[in-house]
DNA sequence: AATAATTTTTAGATTTGTCTAAAAGTTAGA
DNA sequence: TCTAACTTTTAGACAAATCTAAAAATTATT
């Protein structure tokens, strides 16, 4: 159950090692500062936190230095988010919730703590490799699927490309999205840049044409089609 | 969201209500060490926690007399039964969990807040009106289903009944029905009542007979069939 | 290099939930 | 009714997680 420490791990913990993991992106050093805009929290509740993560072996810190994840606390991060992206797929695949409101709900199931129940909840679902917002999965072992995509903004005109995630998660940005049909596996074609201001015209499969602001194609993630 | 009173309200404050809930069932007065017994916690924090629900409003206390639930405090304690008894049944029929095992992680899945998610859970699983261990889940409006049920000691020999719950939710207990084909809906009939200890001989629909201790017979819910 | 700005840590409080030990109140027995 | 047994409450401590304010260290600017 366990892995590693016998010390229990509570779920403010558990938040702290996710933040730090997004932080660093896996490897690396978070700022006490940038710990504590990621966990909407002050530098000094930071400082303290550091200091326990670091006493359970989870965190590596020296005073002044930033801190990184040990192996046994990179684990558990990963485990973390496979479980909320899991909850994510249950919510929307099975209880028909919309993509901007399972985030919330996924923040406190993925503190249950039953490895029993991820692996067959894992099953249930199919074993999915993506939750609903394209972001990959980690199976049992901590690997994350793979897979080429860009940036929307990075295709050239009259290239098409499947939208396969968003690069930001905020509830107006992916109620704009289904507002404008640009879900989970839409193909579209970039039919014009405008140099003005970055905006570029695309044209969905049912022919609707649409102008997309630079804000929104450089928060697209699309897999190019070879024609 | 918060029924009432916009104080929020912690996992360990909703143990307690559904504690003083079971103890009292739903009316009725609750001592204190009564609770300390149900929760597993000494008196001395029992009496801290009774002054903190006390003023939520969530119970009715004077010193030294024990402690009911007010309306509210009945209407989160229902809604806690209603969402630990549904996740029971997900785990069960969507996850194939065993009986004896879902019980731990309901505790915690309970306090998982969205009334969304609860409802949304409860169409996906067909709004059941009963647990996998035959305990009645309270509907959204927090109505028991009711049932005609006996205790299987209170059969006569030669009746015949359907088993619908269990009276004792202990793992051991449970495993032992498993081992002896005991599950919900299995239908059996009293054969002989041996006066000595109270044991019973029963047999099952495919003539397996057994004969059943009175601890058995004192904990198993069964519905009278009439021949 | 000296000073200013920023970042990080410490100090001291607060809230929640728990504990043990002791005091106070209630109930039951002789 | 008076004492014994019990239940319940209070007192005082502690750990977790947070806060604000202040001190210390680092980094950037002139
Ligand atoms: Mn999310
Ligand atoms: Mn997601
Ligand atoms: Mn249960
Ligand atoms: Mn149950």
């Amino acid at each position: 159950m366990d892995s590693g420490s016998h010390n229990s791990i509570s779920p403010t913990e558990e938040n702290y090692l996710k933040a730090i993991f997004k932080i660093t992106a896996g490897a690396g050093l978070a700022s006490t500062n940038a710990i504590a805009q990621e966990m909407e929290t002050s530098p000094a509740s930071v400082s303290d936190m550091i200091k326990r993560l670091s006493r359970k072996h989870l965190i590596d810190y020296e005073k002044w230095k930033g801190v990184s994840l040990t192996k046994e606390g990179r684990i558990l991060a990963i485990t973390l988010i496979r479980r909320h992206r899991l909850w994510e797929v249950f919510l929307v695949e099975k209880l028909h919730f919309a993509w901007d409101e399972v985030h919330e709900i996924a923040e406190q199931l993925e503190h249950i703590a039953s490895e029993k129940l991820i692996e067959r909840l894992d099953e249930f679902l199919g074993t999915p490799k993506f939750d609903p917002h394209g972001d990959p999965i980690p199976d049992a072992e901590g690997i994350f699927a793979k897979r080429k995509q860009v940036l929307l903004s990075e295709l050239n005109a009259l290239e098409t490309g499947v939208i396969v995630g968003v690069h930001e998660h905020s509830t107006a940005f992916l109620q704009y999205l289904d507002r404008m049909d640009l879900v989970l596996g839409a193909v579209l074609k970039v039919q014009e840049i405008f140099e003005y201001d970055g905006s570029m015209r695309i044209e969905l499969e049912n022919k609707t044409s649409l102008v997309l602001s630079s804000k929104v194609s450089q928060h697209l993630f699309v897999q190019r089609q070879k024609p």
